[in-house]
DNA sequence: CTGAAAGCGCTAACAA
DNA sequence: TTGTTAGCGCTTTCAG
């Protein structure tokens, strides 16, 4: 930036090609690339359309007070310069950010997308952005998510489930943000909660099977010190047992995240140890399926010889010739619920979208 | 703002609860709740630690230099006092966004979701954060969400497929971001692609039918108009029937996105008019899946009556006792691979992730 | 109805 | 090693 600063940004920010079309990167090749004008400012259509800034902030926005005359010249100004608004800038300006951060435990099963799906498709509703993160199912990587997804200041941040780090708790207390936590009610929400009881599933679980006339069940699950709800419903789902003067037979828990394979895997072990089981309640769908198929294999009969109780009430358990007896749980509307209380700034609540039983056929 | 607006923004500023802890708000009823300090900024921090702004600014960053008397006065200040930095005001003076947008034709099957971990993942690593909306499949739609997104000045910004409106392109051949097209190579790129021909996916489907014989065959689809990539593998996979002079007997498409449910109305209406059909192609193995299940209800034998070849190679196909046939891509990978090129600021290029066959045992 | 000017919170020269 | 000082592009008073 010796001699020629001046006209190089000029030149840069009025879109011609500068004197030297080529530039080097430290540490990468020296490559030759057009020098492409950067983007149009608001000044820029201030001065195009022969204007103030402010003028053309109003027009664009479609707020305040403006003749037709400046509208028309604006937005033809606008159009031919190809202008894109700032929204960082504007953020910025206006201290009121239109983001919203959601942090999802992971994207490796139908269910989270399902509720971004509703999250965001009643954020753009309301004009809002949805930014996300996904912390695979580790409080310590929601703590960090917390944190950096705070840093872009969205006007409301979500996060899964009630329990967090303490330090995330800190973060998300500290005010100044929305925070709303979804899938879970069994507990003390920070702000805005948005969900259903997971004990209350387990027990609906229990009763259901028990009902049938089961006695002899057991549980096959994935890694519950990270799913806290799914440990939420089992305990429900225990408790009523309990009560029954009954306990689980078998319990046969994987160390990884919920599939249709550890489903299949973990009935398998649980089937070893006790082949006289009449009932297996899963963790979830997924790893009921895996389950359904192992019996497809084996050729166990289902529900006599062995009965099947899944959790989330996916369409492929649904689709299946014997559907699949377990909870629906409505994902789609607790993330358009969450996303328009964020959006209309609704003050704290619980809010209990409930749940509902599929009898289905396998238990 | 009359008396004394100065004395409130002090105590706001300073996280003091000003005189009056009730605030109204026109259009809506008037609330009580606790005033809220706002955030802390770079400059309470400097002040606090007694150091300067850009002090302050080079500590956070941990980039320039500083003793490490000032660090630790930095960090106990900035911890004291709770500061998370404002990447919003950060980018907009570095005038380089971490930003990542992502634009993806559907939530509602795990396809998306899978790329978007890929994405997620590797953008993480690189320090990038993932900012996503979904066009439902609507070439109009995706075109607002590309506006929508370049108002955000990413770093690079994702669209699946080669497809776009005409306003679309004009916008993402503006130069400026880098542009990344997803999950399709057949046709021409405006800067990186990643992903696979699905052309080619078409035909190495055909192929393989008709090396096993099946010579009667139906294709069972979903829209086409709005799934161009869908559309691409049928021409493939009708081009190779042509090759051999042979036709498609039926052709099933239904005008919705794809589902378990849509697949297996498919093919009850394809059988409905061939009852002699010999193998279906269906769109996808969400469709695949639901012909499957058709296929168990009436007790139709796989493949000997009837052989159902999909596409995705997704993990339910795969758990079934009949593993489907069916084209695997590498979902999660081509999103890894497009986020680390989006990162690294990549020449121009097309990366040909390639496919493979599950031969399976339903065709 | 319009424009000038003061920030929003931070980064990046540039001096000191 | 540090602090001062311009902005980044926009919104928002506040005069005209």
């Amino acid at each position: 930036m010796a001699a020629l600063p001046f006209l190089l940004r000029l030149c840069l920010r009025r879109g011609m090609v500068p004197p030297v079309g080529r530039m080097t990167c430290r540490s990468a090749p020296v490559t030759a690339f057009p020098v492409r004008a950067p983007a149009a400012t608001l000044a820029d259509v201030a001065s195009a359309a022969g204007v103030g800034e402010s003028t053309v902030s109003r027009v664009l926005r479609n707020h305040g007070s403006f003749s037709e005359k400046t509208r028309k010249r604006v937005m033809e100004a606008a159009a031919q310069l190809g202008y894109v608004p700032n929204r960082i800038a504007g953020t910025l300006a206006s201290s009121g950010s239109r983001l919203v951060g959601i942090i999802v435990p992971s994207l490796s099963n139908i269910v989270f997308p399902e509720v971004l799906s509703g999250v965001n498709q009643a954020l753009e509703d309301e004009g809002y952005q949805a930014v996300f993160a996904v912390s695979e199912y580790k409080m310590a990587r929601e703590e960090e998510m917390v944190a950096s997804m705070l840093a872009w200041r969205p006007a409301a941040l979500m996060v899964a489930g009630l329990e967090h780090t303490p330090a995330a708790r800190a973060l998300l207390e500290a005010g100044g943000t929305r925070i709303i936590e979804l899938m879970d009610l069994d507990g003390e929400p920070i702000d805005i909660a948005v969900g259903f009881s997971n004990l209350e599933v387990g027990r609906v679980s229990a009763r259901h099977l028990l009902a049938r006339g089961y006695r002899r069940i057991a549980y096959v699950g994935h890694d519950l010190a990270a799913d806290t709800r799914a440990a939420k419903r089992l305990e429900g789902f225990e408790g009523v047992l309990r009560d029954q003067g009954l306990a689980l037979m078998e319990r046969s828990t994987l160390p990884t995240l919920s599939s249709i394979e550890a489903g299949r895997a973990g009935l398998e072990q649980a089937l070893a140890r006790r082949p006289d089981l009449e009932a297996v309640y899963f963790s979830n769908d997924d790893m009921a399926f895996g389950g359904y198929c192992l019996c497809l294999s084996r050729g166990i009969r289902v529900p006599d010889q062995l009965a099947l109780f899944g959790y989330n009430g996916l369409g492929i358990g649904q689709a299946l010739p014997q559907p699949l007896s377990t909870i629906r749980t409505p994902r789609v509307e607790i993330g358009a619920t969450a996303a328009r209380l964020a959006a209309r700034n609704a003050p704290a609540q619980r809010i209990d979208l409930g749940f509902e039983l599929i009898a289905g056929a396998t238990a």
